[in-house]
DNA sequence: TTGACTCATCAATAATTGTTGTTATGATAC
DNA sequence: GTATCATAACAACAATTATTGATGAGTCAA
């Protein structure tokens, strides 16, 4: 029971981490490789704050990771949580690809 | 440029329609085959309307379609649109699984 | 050591958006 | 007429986000 709970926690984090434009945005820029957050800030011209906002929320739900280094921040995805994340999407679809919805409701 | 901007509004409904419990819920239960909406009041103990609120949710991400039959409407994943999701969250893994970060920040 | 730089974090305010509950209405089917 | 369901309107509330500005920790270079 715990577990369902926590887990479906997990999904709609996943889930809402990835449904904002910005945050997108950044996944696709960090598709690139390591990103450090003064790149980010020049591509997105954004604010650093706002900037760390979203970058503290798609860390929070795991989907990237930081690696500090001297006086910058690098970024990076988390591939196998990503890896999770397909595989969750994958399930969402079931193992039955045709329904024959035969019965009837009532 | 419309395109990318169109296709990341799409990623971000899809994603967004997903970030909630309720409907990661009905998703679930979908999974089985067709349910009328009156299964699916049953099973997640909830009004009506809210029901109905989060299937159009759903529905407009294009996660599920409907079929009205009857005095009843059954609804079914779309499979199609959680592969796309599926290749989108591929995607987002990038090409190249190992990044050696060999550059810096300036 | 001093000063500049990077970045996270917090505060506070405001604006926007999302969710829920309730109730009502209307279309359609039986 | 009754049942199913979509939809709308409304209020109340919660959560998210933007914005600006401040602070502080850590880093680096002169």
């Amino acid at each position: 029971m715990k577990i369902t709970i926590k887990r479906r926690d997990t999904e709609v984090s996943l889930f809402h981490a990835l449904s904002d434009e910005t945050r997108l945005e950044i996944m696709e820029r960090l598709k690139d490789g390591e990103q450090c957050v003064c790149d980010l800030t020049d591509a997105l011209k954004t604010g650093q704050s706002r900037l760390s906002f979203h970058l503290k929320v798609l860390k929070d739900a795991g989907l990237i990771t930081d690696r500090p280094e001297g006086r910058w921040t690098y970024y990076s995805l988390n591939r196998e949580v990503l890896k999770e994340l397909e595989e969750v999407v994958q399930s969402l679809q079931g193992s039955r690809p045709g329904v024959g919805s035969s019965f009837r409701c009532r």
